[in-house]
RNA sequence: GGCGCUAUCGUCUAUCGGCUAGGACGCAGGAUUCUCAUUCCUGUAAGCGGGGUUCGAUUCCCCGUAGCGCUACCA
């Protein structure tokens, strides 16, 4: 991309809400860029906006950010390493700052008394009303807005131009706006679109100060990716029509428009064919920490909407990655780190991509399979705001068992409970498809003996397994153990010619009290004799 | 209304003029198995319509069509 000076890609959030996907997916491609062009990624805050200004929402905002390994390199954060802003409770740290918008209101002003005095702005004493109807007019007649005659008309030299600061002071209440002087056609250039032609004559002038003295979208626009050194700005696919305005209003000021442009295009809600909004419940990112989604997997999947790296690989973290490292914020920037590899601009998508929640189910499987045991317990746990529960070497070992069952880290116990909080089956479950009730009741009766017998004869290995269970390589350590059981009991079986079917599934419905549940070995391998016995017993009462 | 963007399986996408249109999710079937899950195998399903350029168009161009966006003192 740039060569000659330095990459720096933005990132320029408002606190007026969380953080949703569209915006997350934002910052991941932002950040991919920076890697990709060994570049610095900031982030600055767009709070212009006072009407709907939520301070809280910043706070939230950088705090997923770090979440997600998107911590930026400058601008602000949630960490102690930069200058406190207390009414964000966030962090500023940078060169180029400040990275609050509404403490750059002096630079706004500054350069807004120069557009003045070069009278590429001036300011509009329209209100409401006549504004609205204008635009009536303007329907009606299908011609533009000249706002510029119309003041000019209608108000003094001296007052389209006054300085800034008495314009502030002033009871009508103006507003400073962009005055576009330039008719002819102009070409604007984006990195995924390409070139696309604009008729300037047909673009009306718009408000960059607003009354309250603070600026609009445009001139911060103007101002801050200037003086930030701004060299792509990527931001979302509704933009594009202000590319010509935007594109300009740099050129008037600066002489020449000193980065690129790149616009991303919508994520679509699953149904419909409006972009994610608010209204589908579904785009806060809390919302999918709140059920149990790994930030991993969330970026894996977000990564893929409107990128593709060519090849047929997915999964950006090997199970290896998982084993060596615990931390899911280090792991989560592998993984960005890993994507970065394969990270170009010509794998974009231009069309809009719809979410799908299997997909990013998929992901969440997968990653969640990765994850050591000690690490999903924990974080099951914590997802579950248990705390730190008495962690007994039953309770983990058969949460061991969900771990490739579930979704969500919100699923935990899904399937471990029947070990756990034993329930006595139906009498009908116990009954194999093959043989008749009675017939597997007397099985489960022949077998019992053997099952205690084995049960006894691992005693010493089950209780090594249980007391180390906090030590790693448990799940391989387990699965030893299970596997020991199932030799010995199968081995008997085919030793003393019985059908599996007819013994296992009977023992298994006793043992777990449900239609579908873990192998009885596996179980076997959790509770002690006793226990596995009592249960027996408990279900052959049926007999008689 | 004006201006603009986009267009391949249900979904995410590959293809940068040669296609028997590839992969993933999902779904269906099968294998393994005492059940469920996992794993593995197989199958399912697509180039919006019409012109043009070309020996040849999913791919390039034009026109339609559809979807979406913008048209603010919101970003």
């Amino acid at each position: 991309m740039t060569n000659l000076k330095r990459f720096r890609i933005r990132q320029a959030p408002s606190p007026t809400g969380y953080l949703h996907l569209g915006l997350l997916r934002q910052f991941l491609f932002s950040k991919l860029f920076s890697l990709v062009n060994q570049g610095t990624y900031y982030l600055r805050l767009e709070d212009t906006d006072r009407k709907r200004l939520l301070p809280d929402s910043a706070l939230g905002l950088v705090k997923n950010l770090q979440t997600f390994g998107l911590e930026p390199d400058e601008g602000i954060n949630n960490q102690n390493k930069g200058s406190e802003v207390d009414f964000y409770n966030i962090y500023q740290y940078g060169d180029l700052g400040p990275y609050i918008q509404s403490e750059r209101l002096n630079i706004y002003h500054e350069h807004a008394q120069i557009l003045l005095d070069r009278q590429l702005a001036y300011w509009s004493y329209l209100d409401p009303e006549t504004r609205q109807e204008l635009q009536d007019i303007k329907k009606a007649t299908k011609t533009s807005i000249n706002y510029f005659k119309i003041n000019q008309e209608k108000f003094a030299e001296s007052d389209l131009f006054q300085p800034v600061q008495n314009a502030l002071q002033d009871p009508r209440k103006p507003v400073l706006t962009y005055r576009l002087q330039r008719q002819e056609n102009i070409i604007c250039h984006d990195l995924l679109v390409g070139e696309t032609q604009f008729d300037l004559s047909l673009e009306e002038d718009f408000g960059i100060l607003k009354s309250d003295g603070y600026p609009t979208y445009h001139l911060a626009h103007l101002i801050d990716d200037k003086l930030m050194q701004t060299s792509l700005v990527l931001r979302a696919q509704e933009w594009y029509p202000s590319i010509a305005k935007h594109t300009t209003m740099f050129q008037d000021y600066w002489g020449e428009l000193p980065f690129e442009y790149l616009h991303m295009p919508f994520i679509l809600g699953e149904v419909g064919n409006k972009k994610m909004s608010k209204r589908d419940g579904n785009v806060n990112i809390q919302n999918y920490l709140d059920r149990g989604y790994l930030p991993e997997a969330i970026i894996n999947y977000l990564a893929f909407l409107g990128w593709n790296p060519g090849t047929e690989k997915e999964l950006y973290l090997e199970r290896q990655d998982f084993i060596t490292n615990q931390d899911s914020i280090e792991r989560v920037q592998l993984l960005i780190k890993n994507l970065s590899l394969d990270f170009s601009i010509d794998k974009l998508s231009k069309s809009p991509a719809r979410f799908n929640q299997e997909k990013l189910n998929w992901f969440n499987r997968q990653y969640i399979n990765m994850l050591s045991l000690e690490e999903y317990a924990s974080r099951s746990l914590q997802h579950k705001s248990l705390g730190a529960p008495e962690l007994s070497a039953k309770k983990y070992l058969a949460w061991n068992l969900d771990k490739n069952r579930v979704t969500t880290l919100a699923e935990l116990g899904a399937e471990s409970d029947c070990i756990l909080d034993y329930r006595l089956p139906d009498k009908d479950l116990l009954k194999w498809k093959k043989i008749s009730l009675e017939e597997s009741l007397t099985n489960l009766q022949e077998i019992k003996d053997v099952v205690v017998r084995l049960s006894n004869d691992t005693s010493e290995v089950r209780r090594k397994l249980h007391e180390s269970f906090l030590e790693p390589e448990l799940n391989t350590r387990f699965l030893n153990v299970a596997k020991q059981i199932e030799e010995s009991l199968k081995s008997w079986l085919k030793d003393n010619q019985k059908d599996t079917g007819s013994y296992l599934w009977s023992l298994r419905v006793a043992l777990s009290g449900k239609s579908k549940s873990p192998s009885p070995f596996e179980i076997l391998a959790i509770i002690d004799t006793s226990e596995a016995t009592d249960r027996i017993d408990r279900c052959l009462h049926f007999l008689v």
